[in-house]
DNA sequence: GTGTAGTTTGAATCCTACG
DNA sequence: GCGTAGGATTCAAACTACA
């Protein structure tokens, strides 16, 4: 018997991530991933500092005071190595033609976009999410906090032939070219996901029109997008609603249990297509 | 005769710097400048852009790019260690009480933010500049860029006391708490210093209306401002409106040119008020 | 002076395929 | 690797010219 071609050996491999959820530790499982696999990535990192005892500090030791300038430092370091491992993963993984989006506010995306150039990321935007309702500053020692930024980079400087749907954005843009500015309401009301008791499942859960601005802009139908810190599961549901594969990892076993029951309450494409065209 | 207390001789040594333009390298200068001593720090450093070539309009003219030697750096290494340096000063000469703002877009403002949050700056808010009127992308590979960041920092996380005008903010905002993005037009028309030819002076100058936002926030009337990088010295220009000090640091001898006359040009708040009260 | 049409320009990491 | 041809590509505001 033939022994399968590289291609279709990497092919196979990069086929069994596809249309999963992966419950587990993020870093772990990007590993597994092929080289120049995916066409796109949304990462939505982390950066409470709650976990820093047990995700960021590299030796084990014990942070204690919170306002100790020392803790602080070695902090920051410790959130900063962790980045750059899993975007140095994510940079392997991306295809040549693949785009990767990184969402942060300032307490992280400042140094997220800092590694990135480093590791030789090529920026291509940063977006302002300019949320239409903010949570108010109440206590008038600041300015409301309007905004989120993302990262738009390509694999590197030399990287040819990203995808750019400009046609369609301009669309959504009342035929104007697109902006790096999007006003998009904070997700609220029906979309979302609640407990049993009430109570909001994810701190920050991502409206779903954000990820279709992002998946419809740098995707295609067909496409793999890869999300490694998958929350509830936003990018897996816009992928599935447009007709793209996702790949999810998300450490919380109550979260994947979510974005189980979010995906499969979501029709595939195909078969929405396929009723859509029967009732015309 | 009686030694000047330490209090005194400091005050007597910051005065000599107030109300002044000085044409000198920006970080030699601002480490003259004594420890704790101004109120607030407005930076336009170089954004380091790395424009390789040139780009056309799809009416086959020509963009004037910024294409000056003060923005060119070898490297990120280079860029990074340059910023470190001037924002080690800024943080030693600004009082307990002081902020500093700094801007940028996506080709600095990320290395800026992670060398503000190492050196222990404590990042009050992300301000989004939102540009009416940005210039568009013309090849339509990218959305349209336009923003700019600012960052919003008081001296250290233990720093007590810094001013933030909430309610004139809140009435510049129809009577709502003002949030982070800024909608203001790029600086054109008759605010746009141009020479004798009718060419723009500075490649990059800055709305008045920006300052305002910025000085008008962040600082009171008799307040020390400081802009290291002063280029045609709109931070300047709107601290003397306002009643405000100013100490401006700008290497290039033609800006300084301008800045004199620009300032010259513009009567005292006092004076002003004077006369506004004589005319009612 | 007034209104309208045409021109200019702004911190930009701005293409792709084929020989 | 490079050079070149082909082809797709712009928004808002201020300014100028002219009726």
């Amino acid at each position: 018997m033939k022994r399968l071609s590289k291609n279709m050996e990497k092919k196979k491999d990069i086929n069994k991530f596809v249309n999963k959820v992966f419950c587990e530790d993020s870093l772990k499982k990007l590993k597994e991933i092929p080289d120049n696999s995916v066409d796109l990535i949304f990462a939505d990192p982390p950066y409470n500092l709650q976990l820093k005892n047990e995700l960021w500090r590299p030796n084990q030791t014990k942070v204690d005071a919170v306002n100790d300038e020392w803790d602080k430092y070695e902090s920051f370091e410790a959130y900063d190595k962790f980045c750059e491992k899993w975007l140095k993963e994510c940079q392997r993984i991306l295809k040549e033609t693949g785009t990767i989006w990184v969402i942060g506010t300032y307490h992280n995306i400042f140094r997220i976009g800092k590694i990135m150039q480093d590791l030789g990321f090529w920026i291509l935007n940063d977006i302002t999410w300019v949320k239409t309702n903010p949570m108010p500053n109440f206590r008038g020692v600041r300015f409301t906090n309007a905004t989120e930024t993302l990262i738009w980079a390509k694999k590197n400087e030399q990287a040819k032939g990203y995808t750019f749907n400009y046609q369609l954005m301009k669309k959504f843009n009342n035929g104007k070219q697109m902006r790096s500015d999007w006003y998009i309401p904070i997700c609220n009301g029906k979309e979302r996901i609640k407990d049993k008791e009430g109570k909001k499942v994810h701190s920050t859960q991502k409206p779903e029109k954000l990820l279709k601005y992002v998946i419809l802009s740098s995707s295609k139908e067909g496409d793999i997008i890869l999300d490694p810190f998958a929350g509830t599961g936003t990018t897996g549901a816009v992928a599935k609603k447009y007709g793209r594969k996702w790949i999810l990892i998300e450490m919380d076993k109550n979260y994947c249990k979510v974005i189980e029951d979010r995906l499969n309450s979501i029709q595939d494409r195909q078969e929405w297509l396929a009723e859509h065209q029967k009732t015309i």
